[in-house]
DNA sequence: GGATTAATTTCGCCG
DNA sequence: CGGCGAAGTTAATCC
């Protein structure tokens, strides 16, 4: 437990207006010392893999993550605007390299007169920091270019705790196989992710009929996409029992569409509203 | 254009091993300038509204959005343990509070000796530096305590830039509507989002033979699921249309799973193998 | 590693 | 604001 205990030692590192060079090197100290890195400025982002993308000069927080995580954040939205999941190769290097490859910001200048030979002919070279992210299976790869890093941060610490995570359609299964009668009066559960041909069933038991029931969870409100899921588990139980067996299928959720609703009508299926968590 | 450009300025305002005092008032400050703020340190974090989560002290790096996102972020993943959608007030205050209330590393004291007595009975009070973020429909709330902040940060810049994406399902579309030929020789597009009882199909058009076409799109690998959709639409279309006209249900993507491929045959629908992108 | 499905999915579009 | 489906979804689990 105690092994390596300096490394995880909680401790940050901040470079304020570092020169790239010195960036570099902060950075590529931080991804060897297994630190979670971050870093601040004006930066181009390409990425290649899945699918491909390119994003023009703008300011932005970078994340590299000991893990091989990479995170691009802008100053909106919850999702970064780039990314590397887990597993990838972190790099970091500078180099000196043309201007004009990436000029992203330049077509702001319309509107000037005709005789304007501003113009800018000369092939100005500029020192860049590249942060590099690649992974294989699938092969992907995120390069982000700065031409201006105001902040490099390196942080350490430890982390061994667990997110104890409540509400989620475990929930709700746990709280229909303590009480089967939520479902409705003399529902008795056989199985859960019970396989089939299209896939598990979510609950699997019988009525109080001895009739064969297919229960599907979510835990919230549905659309036409669980009907389906909940047709198809229906359709591959009919087949895989005799074909004259009668099978129920119940969607347990909060509420449904009014569209979800429709569908289930139309193929038989029935709805209970139940929430993961009682009150 | 140039309105309040002072406070989009590119620049960043760092505190390390701040007191939370300080911590605190940099963070308001943070917030208030509308920057993009990151704290380092030691924290707990609770969460609830569409569900709920409690997490133990541990090293984590937060980071609060001008548009309302929170982020809290540990070393491994590439997604937040806890987060906070757009749309967010947040808030920073400093507290006396019970040490007692989140005792969550004092569980590794184990195997001492019997005749111990640090058992702390004394109420120990200590500062604790709170970061709230709260939002309503649906009412959620992010609790993030902090009793050791290394780092706080306040971002400032511009990003105007959009990112430029390939290889997407319009990408895919797209490419057939150009040369519908890919589908199969006297293929016909007739619409897009064609609107059915059980949603929108992708492309809709004849064959050749005049027979109705409804196409599904993927940009990878499908499985189940786009089977059922297709199937949904098919059917839909089925009823829409006259009882006797015969629909074709056509799924486009770059491979299927093999349970996939039996549902399609067991439901009379085919499969064309195409990528977003050629080559 | 592939398949399948949940997720506090997030996000964008549209009515 | 709700419904609907895509996403470089991510993540977990099972095989």
């Amino acid at each position: 437990m105690t092994h390596s205990q300096q490394d995880q030692e909680l401790h940050a590192v901040t470079l304020e207006q570092p020169t790239l060079a010195a960036a570099c090197d902060a950075i590529a100290d931080g991804i060897d010392r297994e630190a979670l890195v971050t870093v601040f400025g004006r930066c181009t982002v390409e990425y290649d893999g899945r699918a491909s993308s390119t994003l023009d000069a703008g300011d932005r927080h970078v994340m590299l993550k000991p893990d091989g995580a990479a995170l691009v954040h802008t100053d909106e939205g919850q999702q970064p605007v780039n990314w590397q999941p887990p597993g990838c190769d972190h790099e970091v290097f500078c180099e000196r390299r043309d201007a004009d490859a990436d000029r992203s910001d330049a077509a702001e200048t319309a509107g000037g007169t005709a005789t304007e030979t501003e113009t800018e002919t000369e092939t100005e070279t500029t020192e860049t920091l590249t942060l590099e992210s690649v992974r294989s299976t699938p092969g992907e790869r995120l390069l982000v270019r700065f031409r201006n890093v105001l902040q490099v941060s390196a942080f350490s610490g430890t982390d061994e705790t667990e997110l104890a995570l409540s509400g989620t359609e475990e929930d709700l299964r746990q709280r229909l196989l303590d009480e089967p009668d939520l479902l409705e009066p003399g529902f008795t559960p056989l199985a859960t992710e019970r396989d089939t041909a299209a896939g598990a069933i979510d609950i699997y038991g019988e009525d109080d009929a001895g009739r064969t029931v297919v229960v599907e969870l979510k835990r919230r409100r549905v659309g036409p996409d669980a009907v389906s899921q909940l047709r198809r588990y229906v359709d591959a139980l009919g087949r895989d029992l005799h074909a004259d067996a009668t099978v129920r299928g119940i969607l347990v959720a909060p509420s449904v569409t009014d569209r979800a609703k429709r569908l289930l009508t139309e193929h038989g299926l029935e709805f209970i509203s139940l929430e993961p968590t009682a009150a």
